[in-house]
DNA sequence: GCGATATATGCTCTTAATGAGTATATATCG
DNA sequence: CGATATATACTCATTAAGAGCATATATCGC
């Protein structure tokens, strides 16, 4: 038996006051690509307070979101909390972000934004992201003018060279980005920016982090259907998929391995496209839900040149 | 060209003041396992408070260690931000979490524990763990007495029946665990605990939190050089990787690896030991400290059934 | 019925990574 | 010399990942 004592530890550290406030990146899939709930024309996320009555702050989050928008959210996780140092200087604001999943139910009034808007590179479904590919590695190439290792790193994560893409490195893109001053954003901004929309503060930052999570959390875990309609084709399921990693997959070994691993079931249903034969609906294996850690979907691609 | 305002949004939700406090969890690698710092004999970790005059969180952390402790940092990460709700009550204490690597320098006179002694059935380097695995699944089975769903869960996690230990896993396993009540912290506590210490709050969740998520970086990133000497042997690398992964590693296999990689550099010197031939000492390449991401080592287990 | 269109599926093949085993140098000390 | 421990060289089986080729199957409009 273990002493369990639950008093108070002795350490209370006097701490300053801050306000909280709880940032929400809302993603859903529209028109095949990933998009998020924003306000003031894109450049804000909601946001709210965080109040004495709530439990917890992911509780506290789901509250507001839900009395404000009346979406449900799907698969939540907290990102990153920051403190916002743009913000009027009399007391600290401390900023905690979460993303949630919204499943795309009907068409709300609500401002949406496609992700690829803020981060065009981020997109490599199509051969024609790669002329914009191609800017950016010149003008890495000239910030990298002499440094070999400072270039090394933007080889290795823009997957330059011998190296390969890797779609969960959004975050660093963005972080090199900022620090050869290409963005608007950064303070040493020089020269033209590259395309994409910029946000408030340190926002597009926080979208960049919420897309390299997403994109890794799809890959261990069933969180894609928390996207997608209950019943859905193999196609739908595949580009929404695509949409999420920005890349395209092998028809053939995405199947074998959503068969493979027990993902799905099919249900009675069709789908009734304009044209051509009819898909088969699916839906997302219960039995599959409790245990999601094997569910490791790695992404079958198919290259892109 | 981009329309870049720096205005404030008019999103301002009006919050409430909230008590923030830092919370440290500073890893060290002794004797063969990874240890924390600890206060109050092991039951809480070294906390301070975030205040206005520091620019951002993780360099108030940093800030407020160093002074105390005087240890310098190694890699360093945001764990998990969460509203404690066992404090009193007046206003919401929101303690936002880190983990940091200390390289392990001399023997200072400070409180540590080993992780392991949180988590015993987490180290899995030797055969005499089993045993306790065996209670843990006994207990387990009959907590999922009749839910088909929840045995399968359990199963999955603890690497039972036909599945596979995944060492990533260790924060469902303290959640397992508490759900079924066979750690004491749990509301409905039934019977004996497991052995393992406890901590206040929720401090033993954070613990298994960065226990995780270390786990999971060490995979992909050189963070464990922060943990070792700046000149090691490869054998000491190896068991570092060992004591943090909670399990043994082929020795050629791991050396295939970490040599392919060009992760390390002979140096000159070599190790003295009381017996043996002696090691050839190692430092981490240098080149290889920018561009990380791709140093991924894949852990080369060896079988311990 | 036929062609266009799109879903659905089966099979092969190469390459690389992973886990595991066997053997054997090499260096130091008592 | 023998004990001890480092260091290295190969081999081998299995699996997953990426890619390609071919071919059913179902619906619609003409």
């Amino acid at each position: 038996m273990i002493n369990h004592q639950k008093t108070l530890p002795p350490t209370a550290a006097q701490s300053v006051l801050c306000e909280t406030e709880l940032v929400a990146v809302l993603v859903s899939i529209h028109h095949n690509a990933p998009h998020i709930l924003t306000l003031d024309h894109g450049q804000a996320f909601p946001s709210g307070p965080f109040t004495v009555e709530h439990r917890s702050l992911q509780k506290g989050m789901r509250n507001w979101v839900e009395r404000q928008t009346g979406l449900q959210l799907g698969h939540t996780e907290q990102l990153y909390t920051f403190a916002d140092t743009h913000h009027a200087q009399k007391h600290q604001v401390v900023q905690i972000s979460y993303m949630a999943f919204i499943r795309q139910t009907c068409d709300h009034a609500l401002d949406t934004q496609s992700i690829y808007d803020y981060f065009p590179w981020e997109d490599r479904r199509h051969t024609t992201s790669a002329s914009l590919l191609h800017t950016i590695a010149e003008r890495l190439k000239r910030w990298a003018q002499g440094h070999t290792q400072r270039w090394q790193r933007c080889a290795s994560i823009f997957g330059l060279e011998d190296y390969v893409w890797n779609d969960e490195l959004s975050l660093q893109r963005y972080e090199v980005l900022w620090e050869a001053g290409l963005v608007p954003e950064a303070t040493w901004h020089n020269g033209a920016a590259l395309p994409g929309l910029s946000m408030y503060h340190d926002y597009r930052r926080i979208l960049a982090t919420a897309l390299s999570r997403m994109r890794a959390k799809i890959r261990y875990t069933p969180a894609v259907f928390d996207l997608l309609p209950h019943h859905f084709t193999l196609l739908q399921l595949q580009q929404a998929m695509e949409a999420l990693a920005g890349r395209p997959m092998h028809k053939q070994n995405f199947r074998r391995l959503v068969q493979q691993q027990k993902l799905v079931n099919r249900t009675a249903e069709y789908d009734s496209p304009a044209q051509g034969r009819p898909a088969q609906l699916y839906r997302f294996a219960p039995e599959t839900a409790e245990n999601c850690y094997l569910a490791g979907a790695t992404l079958p691609l198919s290259s892109i040149s």
